[in-house]
DNA sequence: CCGGTTTAGCAAACCGGTTTACGGACCCTA
DNA sequence: TAGGGTCCGTAAACCGGTTTGCTAAACCGG
């Protein structure tokens, strides 16, 4: 009847081996410091008592923790869904690994961040998608935790990565006006708190291309032609599925995410219109699969893994002291014409928005 | 000139507050013990000196981290891509979320899993695609940490979670069959060290479902009929390039993966062939994008995101202690016909295997 | 045989918290 | 006035390692 058997600490196995602690954190991690003898006769001893030195231990005395943080302002759980969140991932963890970083992902705790970020153990953080009106980031930075944001709106004292989104948009805009389309909906993303509306944010940049893009062309945008939702499939396809109730009948859709073009397809298809021939969509990301899609998607692409890549670059020269100094990359995009977009349906040119074909 | 600014520890608030460091521990974690105004004297202090309790710390004492781990055999940077691990993460991630816990990714650290898995601050440990000859399912049980297994092929000690890949292999096979398809490729997973070609993984378990059904039409195999490759986009078309290449000219494709058969499709249409019209393709997983794929795919459904959610509710009733026999649940699969499938080609239906018409 | 340098290993301090055991002050009650 | 509860707070042990002097023995050339 043994009890529930403690953990084998450093002391037992000392104590077996009548020695020191001092010499079988030796054996562990200096070896050369001991008798060589001594110090294989130690690790066989800790290899039979199934001895393994405790990380958490570890930790407290060497003050790092060999893992970096990724900090979402959205539920994981959602936010995992997201294929263009895998790929930033992937890049992230690309780098961490090679340099030999686990990663720790923190996401809001019963609703706050801060609770997460208080309970996490990392060397530094990667914040996705926060922008200023997030306190957050001030407590990261108190906290003297190095961070990186990518995709926020500040440009101040915390390093930063960000894509040309406004560019990005400004493309795909005119990419459809060379169509010849005129009637153009918005598809802007609105998650929970994402990057969101917020002044300078990811979307209000994308927007801001758009705008100015139509804008130049003579086309003002009716407030109705923005519908909003997340960045899904789903969310896609509710947005333009409620543009659609309210009348509307676009012959060109600007999707601010491919999740959400592809929904949007998808909508146009289960009511019985055909994508390029009847409304044309352009999306945003170029996630690995918009190849792939039902058409091909023409999407603005971004490089969403060197977006990853450069921010754990970033922040490892902070983290290992070799960089204190906040530095700021934007990164290019450009446009990828595929085979959902086409030109202006001329039986509908010049049916003017407002006065739609009956449904 | 301040020197680098040390870190605010529980022993300054304690001095500036004229407390004892238990005094200062108490207002965060059990005010009821002080007197109220003593309490939030020294929690205002914390707050002006910006003290952050240290979680490393806080974890060592209280034995616990609060995370838990997933484990993969494959680096994060290759899985992260594979919109199944997504979908998969996203139900981990949900319920851990849930009950407080935060998710700490382990892959090989510098190409050794052990390592990885000594560095890490978990409590518990959900290990996908981990088959029993990597030795790391014991290093992970003589840690004491507890430990469920998804998708993998012992159904010993430990704790597991897997779906009816047989049976979801057998219904691919058999919509083959009733189409007409007599001479059918296999696409086969085989990442390095996945939850590979092991005796009883999931590999095999499927190999087995369509080879059984094949066989039990008359079909017998042969082992030029099976490509193998990475399960991913890439993976699928150049497993398919080499079928071709070999001169092979199946009317039909069972992939194990979605992603496989994503890239078989590519494939095929950059020969100039049509899907389904010269060859079926059935996939494997049904992804979220399955449905917008060009053309949507026939698949075998698993409940993925199910079988994340599942491991992490097994693993935190043994976390818990409410639980302490290894359980196992096995999932159902099912088939999803979409617009990959349709009947054999009758013009190509006398050609045997093996007697490709010309390339 | 001697002073100086290595080599091998130890005791104790330390990392930054939590928790246990205890004690003084104060209040009631008998 | 003694005895028994609360209330408030403290000192010290503890979690499980690492690291910093320091010493005793072995080695070494002259």
């Amino acid at each position: 009847m043994e009890q529930s058997t403690r953990r084998v600490t450093i002391a037992d196995v000392a104590e077996k081996a009548g020695v020191s602690k001092t010499a079988v954190s030796f054996a562990f991690n200096s070896p050369d410091r001991l008798n060589t003898a001594t110090a294989s006769r130690i690790l066989d001893i800790a290899q039979e008592l199934g001895y393994r030195p405790d990380p958490v231990a570890r930790m407290l005395t060497q003050r790092r923790t060999g893992a970096i943080g990724v900090l979402t302002p959205q539920d994981l759980s959602v936010i995992f869904t997201n294929p263009f969140f895998g790929t930033f991932s992937a890049g992230i963890a690309g780098v961490a690994e090679e340099h030999g970083y686990g990663l720790h992902f923190i996401s809001p705790l019963h609703g706050s961040l801060s609770r997460a970020i208080n309970r996490a153990t990392v060397d530094g953080v990667v914040a996705i998608g926060l922008t200023d009106d997030h306190p957050e980031i001030d407590e990261v930075r108190r906290a003297g935790l190095p961070m990186v944001l990518v995709d926020s709106n500040t440009s101040g004292e915390v390093a930063s990565v960000d894509v040309d989104d406004e560019g990005g948009a400004r493309l795909a805009a005119r990419h459809l006006l060379e169509l010849g389309h005129r009637d153009i909906a918005i598809l802007a993303i609105d998650g929970p708190r994402s990057a969101g509306p917020a002044e300078g944010g990811v979307v209000w940049r994308r927007l801001r291309g758009y705008r100015s893009t139509l804008a130049e062309a003579g086309i003002e945008l009716p407030a109705g032609e923005i519908a909003t939702g997340p960045a899904s499939i789903d969310g896609g396809r509710d947005a333009f599925g409620r543009l659609w109730a309210s009348g509307r009948r676009p012959t060109a859709v600007l999707a601010m995410s491919d999740g959400m073009a592809i929904g949007a397809i998808q909508a146009i298809h289960e009511r019985g219109w055909t994508v390029p021939g009847d409304v044309s969509v352009v999306g945003f990301d170029d996630v690995d699969l918009a190849a792939s899609t039902d058409p091909p998607l023409t999407t603005v692409h971004q490089p969403v893994r060197g977006k990853g890549e450069t921010a754990v670059r970033m922040l490892l020269s902070v983290i290992e002291g070799r960089n204190a100094a906040p530095g700021h990359q934007r990164l290019e995009t450009r446009l990828v014409v595929r085979s959902s977009t086409g030109p202006a349906p001329a039986s509908r040119r010049e049916v003017a928005a407002g006065k739609p074909k009956s449904a």
